[in-house]
This record gives C-alpha cells, sequence and structure tokens, in this order.
DNA sequence: GCCGAGAGCCGTCACAGCCG
DNA sequence: CGGCTGTGACGGCTCTCGGC
C-alpha cells in the first residue's frame, strides 16, 4: 500500500511481539497529533494499549509514546520507547474494570470521552451515613420502630429522608410485621425508590442499625447483637445471603451499565480513528503527488 | 396465528483481586 | 486473612422477526 505505516506492534503493545504474552489484547492507535507536511520529521503518536474483555490483560489506556519513522524504503515504520517489556508485563498484570478502563481512557484522551461516572449519587447517599452510626432499632408499644441517631442530620440527608419509622405503612419509613415472625425495615430513599431490610421480630430490640461504606446507597445493615438458638442462626444467614444477592444483583447492573457504555466508547474511537487514517491517507497521497511532480520538474 | 431462531436483559454463582 | 467487589459464565425469560 502506498505510504502504509507498517505498524509492527499490530497485536501487542510492544514492536517485539515474541516477547509479550498471546493474549495481549488490540492496540488502539491514538492518533493525536496530525502529522504535517514535513516528511524527515518523527511523528509522535499516542498508542493506547486496549485490553479485550476476555484476556487477562490490564493497564488500559497505559500510554506509551511511539514514533513513527520512515526505515529507508519510504515505508513509515513504528518503533515503540518508553515502556520497557518487564514493567509492561508487570503493569498488565490484571485486568482492569470497566470503569478504570473508561476513565483512564478518557484521562488519556482528549476531551469528549465521557467518563464513566462514580456513582456520585450512590457515593452522596453512602456520605450521608457513612460512619457507623450509633442509633438502634427499638420496639416499642403498637410496633412503632424508632431510631435514635447521634446525629439526626446526618441521618436526613440525602441517602435517607427520614428515619422515625412507625408501623402504619404511610411514612418515609416503616416496619412491617411479616407473618413469619420477620419485620421488614423498610424505607424510601430520596430518590423515591424503596429499600428494606428484614428483621426478625423477636430480635428488633437488639438491632444496632448501621450503615457500612460498602453497601449499596441507602442500605442499612441490621446486626443483630446476642444471637444464639440454630433458628436466629439460620435467620441470620439467610438475611446475609439476601443481602449479598441485593448486592450482587445491583454489582451485576452497574457491571453491565459499565460494559455497555465501555462498548459505546470503543465504537466511538474506532468511528474516529477510521476518519483520521482516512485523512492520514489522503495526506500522505497529496505528499507524494507533490514530491513527484516537484522531481519531475527538476 | 404459530413456531423457531436470535438478541437482549436479568439474576445467580464462582472466582480473582483488593483492602482493612 | 476474611469480607467485599467486579466481572465472566450460565441459564431462564421476553421480545422481535422471518418463514410457514
Amino acid at each position: 500500500m502506498d505510504g502504509s505505516i507498517d505498524d509492527k506492534s499490530e497485536d501487542s503493545p510492544s514492536s517485539s511481539g515474541s516477547s509479550q504474552p498471546q493474549n495481549l489484547s488490540t492496540v488502539v492507535h491514538t492518533i493525536t497529533a496530525v502529522p504535517t507536511a514535513i516528511p524527515n520529521q518523527p511523528v509522535q503518536v499516542q498508542s493506547v494499549i486496549q485490553p479485550t474483555q476476555q484476556s487477562v490483560i490490564q493497564a488500559a489506556g497505559q500510554i506509551q509514546t511511539v514514533q513513527v519513522e520512515e526505515d529507508g524504503e519510504g515505508h513509515l515504520v513504528r518503533t515503540d520507547t518508553d515502556i520497557g517489556i518487564e514493567k509492561r508485563r508487570e503493569i498488565l498484570s490484571r485486568r482492569p474494570s470497566y470503569r478504570k478502563i473508561l476513565n483512564e481512557l478518557s484521562s488519556a484522551e482528549a476531551p469528549g470521552i465521557a467518563k464513566i461516572e462514580e456513582d456520585k449519587e450512590e457515593e452522596a447517599a453512602i456520605t450521608s451515613i457513612q460512619t457507623t452510626i450509633p442509633s438502634y432499632v427499638q420496639t416499642s408499644a403498637g410496633q412503632t420502630i424508632q431510631i435514635a441517631a447521634a446525629n439526626q442530620n446526618e441521618l436526613t440527608t440525602q441517602g435517607l429522608q427520614t428515619i422515625t419509622m412507625t408501623n402504619a405503612g404511610q411514612g418515609a419509613v416503616t416496619a412491617a410485621a411479616m407473618p413469619a415472625g420477620t419485620t421488614i425495615v423498610q424505607y424510601t430513599q430520596g430518590d423515591g425508590s424503596q429499600q428494606f431490610v428484614t428483621v426478625p421480630a423477636g430480635e428488633v430490640q437488639a438491632y444496632q442499625i448501621r450503615a457500612p461504606s460498602s453497601l449499596p446507597a441507602g442500605v442499612v445493615m441490621a446486626t443483630p447483637t446476642g444471637i444464639t438458638s440454630p433458628q436466629q442462626l439460620a435467620e441470620e444467614s439467610a438475611r446475609k445471603r439476601e443481602l449479598r444477592l441485593m448486592k450482587n444483583r445491583e454489582a451485576a447492573r452497574e457491571c453491565r451499565r459499565r460494559k455497555k457504555e465501555y462498548v459505546k466508547c470503543l465504537e466511538t474511537r474506532v468511528a474516529v480513528l477510521e476518519q483520521q487514517n482516512k485523512t492520514l491517507i489522503e495526506e500522505l497521497k497529496s505528499l507524494k503527488e507533490l514530491y513527484c511532480h516537484k522531481a519531475e520538474t527538476e
């Protein structure tokens, strides 16, 4: 091909392909500077190592400096420089999350690629209850459950609208008795979505409501104190399982969302790069013509 | 209208890696 | 080291579309 760039690292970030793990992924060549019409000027090209989904590689968005030089036969040859093979291999030792990949891509990239939001809303909600709140659920007459918060202001911010609970089912936070004696502590988040935790009725008095930072937004974990009977243990483990499933459900949703966003981002990049490639080819053609024309006239 | 194929989404499980 | 998180894999469900 006329004026083609011989990319010696087509499937590997390094120009010495054999020294790289086989599953090293695609290299997305991000041309950050369109070469000017100066024939012998080395062209700085930014290359973004892009791991594929299935591969065991890591460190997407690692930028390496690549030089494109003429090889003496009119071909432009890419020669990688900066990162040593060993170091790169070390960097590539773990697959990053889609969020990491995309964020690194976008930070290494010109503006235009949106970062995956760091779940700001969720974090905001968690922040408001992040520290262990010395609050207790207590049953009183008529199944009214009240949480005495050390800092009511924290509890009433974003994540949890209201923390005083009644059994009426109308309040922002309600506790409904289950037939089997289980109590569901239900509350409404700022966005209107419902969250709940199950609490065996007999244990309600002993429950401490706390909000570990690891929980999804607005989820309050009730930690029983003084569980003794096997039945309570079973209920506790069932509760834990439910919580785990719920969190994993949410995590899977988020993961899929990030994955979609990541794929979209890649598709956008492909389109941009195809366009840039076209432009470069055109430019190369015109330069060649110019050069030939000049040679003929001399 | 019925049926099968294919695509897309979801929940769950398993597992690797991270972090306190 | 144990708990948590992110993600691949898998199976089930639903929807759409084309062929009959």
